[in-house]
DNA sequence: ATGGCTAATTGATGTGGATCAAGGCGCCGA
DNA sequence: TCGGCGCCTTGATCCACATCAATTAGCCAT
C-alpha cells in the first residue's frame, strides 16, 4: 500500500525545484504516500515526528487545543503545500495537532534522511531557510492581525485572499472549508462570524448564499 | 569608530559555537560594532537590511505599528541574543521596527557575506535552521497565548519567566522594562496592566513596589 | 525650587465579542 | 418518509478589556 512516490509528484515544489535527478531519486526512495479520510489524525502535538509532508490532494488543519478542549486552527494546508518541515530541527516533536478536514493524499518525507541530504547540499539548506523565513514572516503578520484588527477586518482579509471568479455582479468565491472552521482560523466564535457575515451583507459589501460569497464591493471591503 | 569585533565577543553564541577559528575570523572581518542610545532606531519596518545583530549590552525592542500609530511590541531582545537573522532570506526587508530601549552595544553581521559562508558550510546552515525553528515555535506559542489566555494569565507567565532571586518572603524580580512596555508586549493597555497588578496584589499572590515585584505565591500564579 | 515632562494609578463608562439558549435547515441513513 | 444530527443562525445577556478623564508621583533641565 505504501509505495514510493514518483519524482514528478514533488519535484515542482519550491523546496525541490533546483535539485538534480539523482538527489530527487534518493528523496523519493525515502518518501511514502499517506492517505487520510476526513477527520483522521495525522499527528498529535508533542508526538515525536520523523516526517514532514507535502499535500497532494485534500486539506489538513493544523491546530492547538486549550486545556478546556477549545480548538484553535493555526493554519489550513492545501494542495502542493509543504508543512512540518521545522520538525526536523525542533527536538523532533510536532508543535501542533494535524488532522484531515477532507480525505487527503500526502507524501511523507523522511526527516532524518533529509537532514543528511541538507548536510551535503548547501543549496537545499538555503531553500529550506528561505521557506522557514517566509513562514516566520507569515506568523508575525498573523500575530499583528490577531491583536490589532477587528473580527470583521480579519474576515474581509480572508475573503479577499480567496481565489474568485468574476461575474457581472462581483467576484464570487466558494468557501473551501466550513464556516465554523473559518471562525476558528480567524479566532472568533461561529455565532460572531455569522453576525459579521449578515452585517457585511446588510451593508451591501457582500452577498451570502450558503458557502457561496459574492464580493459586491471589494474596494470597500479592503477599506474596513 | 567602527572597528571589527573580537572573535571572543560572539563565538559563544549557539549559532557560532561549532565553527573553526578561521571561519570565525572571516565573520569578524565582516562584522562591526553598533552603539545606540536609549530611543535610537536601529532599523525600520520595510527597510532594506544587510545586517543581522547580536546584542552585547542593552535592550532592543522589536515592534509593529498599526496605521493609527499604536505600537505593538513583538519581542524584547536582550544580551547575547541574536535577531533579524531571517532578513537574509526574506527579500532583504525587515519585517518589524527595531529601536533601543536603553543604551546598547550590538555587533552587526554582514548578511550577504554570511550567505556565502552558508553556501560552503552545511553545519552553519543546520545551526541557523535550528535557530529559526526555535523562533517559529516561540511564535506559535505566542499566538496561542495571545488568543487563548486572559491578560492576567499572560502577566503571570511573564513574571514567572523573569530571573528572580529568592528571599524569605518569596522570589523577587526587578522588571527589566517599563510597565507600559510590558503592557504592549502582553497586548493589553497600561491601565489594564495596572489593574491586574493591583488585583494580584490584593489576592496576595504578589507584592508590588514600583518595578520590584515579589512573587508571594508562585504556585498559585502558575495555576491562574 | 519651579515648571514641564512622562509613567503610573484610579474611576466612570462604553463595547466587541463570548456565552447561553432556542430554533431552523440541509443531509444522510434506515 | 421520517428521524436525527451537524451546521448555521438569531436573540438576550454578560464580561474582559478599551476608552476617556482626572490625579499623583518621579525626573530631569532650566
Amino acid at each position: 500500500m505504501k509505495k514510493t512516490p514518483e519524482i514528478s509528484s514533488f519535484r515542482l515544489s519550491p523546496l525541490f525545484r533546483e535539485l538534480d535527478r539523482d538527489l530527487l531519486a534518493q528523496i523519493a526512495q525515502h518518501a511514502t504516500w499517506r492517505e487520510l479520510d476526513a477527520g483522521d489524525q495525522l499527528f498529535a502535538k508533542g508526538e515525536v515526528g520523523k516526517h514532514f509532508f507535502l499535500v497532494k490532494t485534500g486539506l489538513i488543519k493544523l491546530f492547538l487545543l486549550s486545556e478546556d478542549g477549545q480548538e484553535h486552527i493555526m493554519e489550513i494546508v492545501g494542495r502542493e503545500q509543504l508543512f512540518a518541515e521545522a520538525v526536523m530541527f525542533m527536538g523532533d516533536r510536532y508543535p501542533v495537532y494535524a488532522t484531515a478536514l477532507e480525505s487527503s493524499r500526502l507524501i511523507a518525507f523522511d526527516a532524518p534522511f533529509f537532514v543528511t541530504l541538507l548536510r551535503a547540499n548547501p543549496d537545499l539548506c538555503l531553500g529550506l531557510l528561505a521557506s522557514l523565513s517566509r513562514q516566520m514572516h507569515a506568523l508575525v503578520t498573523e500575530i499583528d492581525g490577531l491583536t490589532m484588527q477587528s473580527g470583521a477586518r480579519r474576515l474581509a482579509r480572508y475573503l479577499l485572499a480567496q481565489p474568485a471568479h468574476k461575474t457581472a455582479t462581483g467576484r464570487v468565491i466558494a468557501l473551501p472549508i466550513a464556516k465554523h472552521a473559518i471562525a476558528s482560523l480567524l479566532d472568533i466564535r461561529p455565532e460572531t462570524l455569522s453576525r459579521i457575515f449578515t452585517r457585511l451583507a446588510d451593508d451591501g459589501l457582500i452577498a451570502v448564499d450558503a458557502d457561496r460569497i459574492t464580493l459586491l464591493q471589494p474596494a470597500l471591503l479592503k477599506q474596513i
